[in-house]
DNA sequence: AAGGCTATTATTAGCAT
DNA sequence: CATGCTAATAATAGCCT
């Protein structure tokens, strides 16, 4: 894709591999940014060097982004280097790919009879004390989660934060003159929801406009079952 | 890129957006899989798609990274989201790249005078208790790292693993330890309570290492001041 | 949905700054 | 270490299965 056609090998000269890491990380983070605007998803991407230099890029932020994937439903332990792997070893990529298909046709029948996916869950699936306790913890910060962000949303609502400090705009988007408003729906029932009532109505109030909604919805990943499609080389 | 040229803008239709976001995705696992073996360097990449579904990348993994990112000397508080929009706002890019600069600057005469990063700081340039309580933890953690690492190399020297001349500079490190446990504080508390002058030596040794190879250390990462190259959209 | 096929546009390798 | 230039390669929009 330049004057010479490079194989996809490391490339052993310093100076030429730094300014192609300067380069193609550019070009990595445009292409990021444009996907972020063309389909409004969100995106991290965390880089070390070689030399254990960090680059990241984000939209709308870095912590964000990763603070929503630790807090996810996918319990990943930071600070246990060690449980990594089990996890790992346990969800192996066909298996996430499985599971994934199984969560479709939850997410698919979820309105025909009011239910939700952790209503649906099979226990004899999981086959180990572990894998019971990791779901309990994961269920528990899914409503600790959701209970969290509709406080914030009340909070928000009730102070008209929101708006200005949901649109970070910069270089990349800026360069390409595209301008595309943060997709933020904020319930009109979340400022006078009874946040300390019954936890289970509420939530279901949360779901509904979550999996109801054509548009895009913060409060959807709060609910979204643990399952990832993960690439790795 | 394609038959027509389209403006970087969201996808108003539903079913070109999703063909969007599948392939570009793709091609964005494929342009950071193609860095990573040019380069060496490990990348992570989180994607939430509108409707927050979970999509990763990850060389060698996902989760080794974000560890290695929320491990990082950067405080990174997870599960903690209400903090992130506020690390966000008060470093936004700019003053990131503008940060970086200045470190750049730093480590370049860092063997001039023989002094550190952090002997250099304009305690000015931070705005609120806030971010000196940040700096105060990435500063613990940065000794932290160096004393553990110190341990490391101590016990490797000990064992006769690395070569002669690490092994008279495990003994230095060994004999230093104990200077680096001081407490840490931060000048603008407790009247300004500089390190021990054996301290200073001793990181000296360490960091003498790290700056005067060419070769990737493990090290470097220790001592690499607590700034993130960081973009947003 | 996912993948193949081109006409077209976007990215970039090498070089210079 | 990053950026501007340009020839040359690589990615992809639209269409099809």
């Amino acid at each position: 894709m330049g004057k010479r056609k490079i194989d996809i090998e490391r490339i052993d000269d310093k100076g030429k591999r730094q300014v192609t890491f300067s380069k193609r990380r550019n070009g990595l983070y445009q292409k990021a940014a444009d996907l972020c605007v063309l389909c409004g998803c969100q995106i991290a991407i965390v880089v070390f060097s070689g030399k254990e230099r960090l680059f990241t890029f984000g939209h709308p932020s870095v912590d964000g982004l990763i603070n929503h994937y630790c807090n996810s439903s996918i319990p990943m332990p930071v600070d246990n280097s060690r449980y990594a792997p089990l996890v790992s070893s346990i969800l192996d990529t066909k298996e996430k790919v499985k599971a994934e298909n199984i969560r479709k046709e939850r997410l698919m029948t979820v309105n025909e009879d009011g239910g939700f996916w952790w209503e649906r869950i099979n226990y004899d699936e999981y086959q180990s004390i572990v894998e019971l306790q990791r779901l309990e913890e994961s269920m528990k910060k899914l409503r600790n989660n959701a209970l969290r962000r509709m406080n914030e949303l009340a909070e928000l609502s009730r102070r008209s934060i929101m708006g200005a400090d949901y649109n970070n705009f910069g270089q990349c988007v800026k360069d390409r003159k595209a301008d595309v408003q943060a997709p933020l729906l904020l319930p009109s029932e979340a400022g006078t929801a009874p946040l300390d009532d019954n936890v289970d109505r509420t939530l279901a109030l949360v779901s509904e406009r979550s999996y109801h909604s054509d548009e895009d919805d913060d409060l959807t990943m709060l609910l979204t079952p643990p399952v990832d499609t993960s690439f790795s080389l």
